[in-house]
DNA sequence: GCTACATCCTCTAGCGACTAGAGGAGCAAG
DNA sequence: CTTGCTCCTCTAGTCGCTAGAGGATGTAGC
């Protein structure tokens, strides 16, 4: 709420705003070229300079991305973010849709792992010949095929 | 065991194999290129063909990517399936890392899970303006955060 | 032999979400 | 004025395929 600091006027440097939210300032020109970002305003030597908004939309951004939305989900988060009036029911689908795939990701793993451990386990440590790691692989048969 | 089949001498043409391993004929040329496949032998008019041995090699291929081995560690996996004298540990600890791999994989979704989840579950299904999709991503106090 | 049609060939480009590097310009401090 | 940092644009690479263009070959029916 306390106004008046010191970098004020016309904003941050990329590379300030990189550090500020975490995202590598290449990361932060493709956002741009993507139009997560808009353009940002340019300064005599042509380098983009960020204000508070552009940098709160940022954070968002890379909130987002850690979760592991993808960018045209982002995008459109960040429109219905924009209308404050609207339903929440389109940003509450985006995000159930993702809690699915997440789901079914982790569904996928857990059978990948209990493939990968059994094999492992059998292994005797022995010669490649008796090797259950390569076995396995050889030969589908000899495994679990839950989902594969 | 008994031998003197159908197609016999020259083997099998890439539709074929790629109908019978699962694998789409892009694929096999994929891994042809990469080097995971020994280059195939070719008729007159430049078809590749296939015999058995390499039938298996590309069944073996194709059951660890279905466990999620990447290419590098198949191509590791297939070199020492070809010594059979060699002591397994190499293929044990290549099995092994992925498998840190995939729990390391399955620790994070879980965690996104839970924040994706209560993101969701705390949604009131009103406006934008309250909606807890939109707050969390925009305020990242406003979640566990433990992993990311 | 001829005509369809399927299958095969090579080559290039695209996916997602960046990352790396070249080659050059701007800018602040000593 | 030079050093060294940050910034700019542009191209290409990552991974494991997938899609498509444009053309050759093979096979079945007539």
């Amino acid at each position: 709420m306390t106004a008046s600091q010191s970098t004020a006027s016309e904003g941050l440097p990329i590379g300030a705003v990189s550090k500020r939210t975490g995202v590598k300032v290449p990361t932060i020109r493709y956002y741009e070229e993507v139009g997560l970002m808009p353009p940002a305003p340019r300064s005599d030597g042509n380098r983009r300079f960020y204000g508070e908004a552009a940098i709160r939309r940022l954070a968002f951004i890379r909130h987002a991305r850690e979760l592991g939305f993808e960018i045209e989900a982002i995008r459109d988060l960040l429109a219905l973010s924009a209308e404050p009036q609207a339903s929440c029911e389109a940003a509450d689908g985006i995000a159930l849709r993702h809690l699915a795939e997440i789901d079914s990701k982790i569904a996928r793993l857990t059978a990948l792992r209990a493939e990968v451990a059994r094999m492992t386990e059998q292994c005797s440590h022995g010669r490649v010949a008796e090797c259950r790691v390569i076995e396995v692989l050889a030969n589908h048969d000899a495994c679990l095929h839950a989902t594969h």
